[in-house]
DNA sequence: GACTGGCACTTGGCCGGTGAGAGTGCCAAC
DNA sequence: GTTGGCACTCTCACCGGCCAAGTGCCAGTC
């Protein structure tokens, strides 16, 4: 028996499933697919794949619909890459283009992934810890009121104000600005953190507690915990696609796409290239009938985060991939010239 | 006939359809209220409020539901107010309380809101609009550039970075931020765009190029519509109360939740008070069988946006309207002490 | 005159049975 | 290894009947 033709058995199965969205038998199969055999045969090769694990029926007397594990095959080695056309690449581009700062970017990309996919789109903002010093800035306020103001390599600008115990002359706020910028200019954020340390001894003994304080609060603002977690989730209304029984296939996806911390576990490490989990490949219970599709994104060779779809397992994986690397590289380029 | 006991009828549609979901007959609700009459009574009473447009009979030998007609009388004459237990106002103020930022505010509203409520609930971030100027900041950077930092009452911090033409002098810009803040400090943002505009003719002819680009990006930033429009959304896992039939009862108001323009729409003007729109009151086609309840809030007397829930009209009138009208308070006064 | 009990009528939902259709597995033949 | 044929299984859509819930109306009662 030949070991290839029972692939492009599978294959046949999963293109049309996805397109059907219904179980696919032996002569419905061959009706859109010149296998150049006949429908027995295709049984037989069915009831192997069966065997193997990927496919089932959902019945008896039903059709083979793909299993994670057959899917998983699919996408590894059946699937052949699509590409974007013309026209959807120049809809990224236009759409990126128009924006004027970082949130904008990311607002704006997860539109277009969702528009592009008609999936769930979800995209992590740059992370504040991948990203350099661009600039630091230090003023002032009335009173003994500091303002803190941190402009990063990725375009965003984070500030803090900072209520100190006595005020602050302007000789020192001139110094701490001359030195904290020397320290920290064009290092990544958790190195700026370890230099800033150090910064705090080189400093007269009186005005310790003031740099201190300072110094502190910008080490919290480099490490943000929250601006590194900030999601944002589009598409919703795609969810019609998951399938037509509210409570199993909708809410659990709905409810995890209120969850940050699942989001987040779901877009994974910003590794390298794209990434798809399927099924209970996602480690969460409720999108056990869902896929994700994700890419790291990032400025120049530097991975900033992580962007992708969440779609039903059943969906067209080449386009997908191809719309997720796409809009992933457009960001990157996007934040990268701003 | 008693026309107070046909408004206790109809009160008692209302309240049981909705516990129950289904029509209510007169038998059944008599089991639930105690009315003192006979059905035979019941119905000739439900026959007139049907004659009358505040119930209607989705078939023939079903019971009688209210209108959106209904439900409106409901509202405005019939209902009581409701208040939160002490558990509730415990649960707000401390999920309040815990908000770091004017963004932090915003997103934790929304999640008790719509926790509280059990339907979708929107929060609109505080209009810059109606804030005023509590700080303008100035600072040279490198080369020709000018970092511009506005902070609000409502606590919001903007921040701007202008490319000049020219390098400035510090004199200057010292003597532009000593006048630009004496001119806006405490003003609203409107009426300090004003105050700005006549400030560019006091500087020397020599100098206006750079002023005038200086203000007319703070005029721009004082007026930003953007922000303006930013709109948080949550809860949309209580889609599922709104009925069984995706298509109908829940894609379309997962496509109104993700349109800004639709959910400013919504939320509707910063009115006092509390606003109930109910079905074809809400002025959008997919949102028929959806009634919106919303309520401005601001710190002190000053509206400074809105805020409020989205629900089927088949909903607790009563119990919403108490939490949406506690949200608003509680954050009102968050962002006041802020 | 308002309320009530009774009664005939309507109708949607549920149940069980039935027939068609799709698909399978297996087997003998090529 | 492939194919055609055949018996078998199972789901689904359809149909008819029945039941429960609810109504409207009418004659009687307080």
């Amino acid at each position: 028996m030949s070991d290839d033709r029972r692939l492009d058995v599978l294959r046949a199965i999963v293109e049309d499933y996805v397109a059907t969205q219904e179980p696919v038998g032996s002569r419905s199969l061959l009706d859109r697919h010149q296998l150049g055999v006949s429908p027995a045969t295709v049984r037989n090769d069915m009831a192997v794949l069966e065997d193997e694990g990927y496919i089932t029926q959902p019945h008896t007397s039903a059709g083979r619909i793909p299993t994670d594990k057959g899917y998983r095959l699919f996408v590894d080695r059946l699937s052949t890459v699509k590409s974007l056309t013309p026209a959807e690449r120049r809809a990224i581009e236009t759409f990126l283009t128009g924006a004027v700062d970082v949130d904008d970017v990311v607002q704006r990309s997860v539109k277009v992934l969702a528009q592009l996919t008609n999936q769930v789109a979800i995209v992590q903002y740059p992370s504040l810890t991948r990203s350099t010093v661009r600039h630091i800035e230090l003023v002032a306020l009335e009173g003994s009121r500091v303002l803190l103001v941190v402009i990063t390599s990725s375009g965003r600008v984070e500030q803090r104000i900072i209520e100190l115990v006595e005020t602050l002359t302007d000789d020192l706020v001139a110094d701490l600005r001359t030195r904290i910028t020397r320290a920290t200019m064009g290092e990544r954020l958790p190195e700026a953190s370890l230099k800033l340390a150090d910064l705090i001894e080189t400093f007269a003994v009186n005005d310790r507690p003031v740099v201190t304080s300072i110094v502190t609060t910008l080490t919290q603002t480099f490490s943000n915990e929250r601006s590194d977690e900030r999601i944002a989730v589009g598409g919703t209304a795609n969810l019609a696609r998951f399938g037509s029984d509210f409570d199993t296939a909708i809410k659990p996806v709905l409810e995890a796409m209120e969850e940050q911390v699942v989001l987040l576990r779901l877009l994974g490490e910003a590794t390298t290239g794209l990434s798809v989990r399927i099924g209970t490949e996602t480690g969460h219970e409720g999108l056990s009938s869902t896929a994700v599709v994700s890419s790291a994104y990032g400025a120049d060779d530097l991975a900033l985060a992580t962007l992708g779809t969440v779609g039903p397992t059943r969906m067209d994986y080449p386009a997908t991939m191809a719309a997720v690397g796409a809009v992933a590289r457009y960001v990157g380029r996007t934040l990268a010239d701003n």
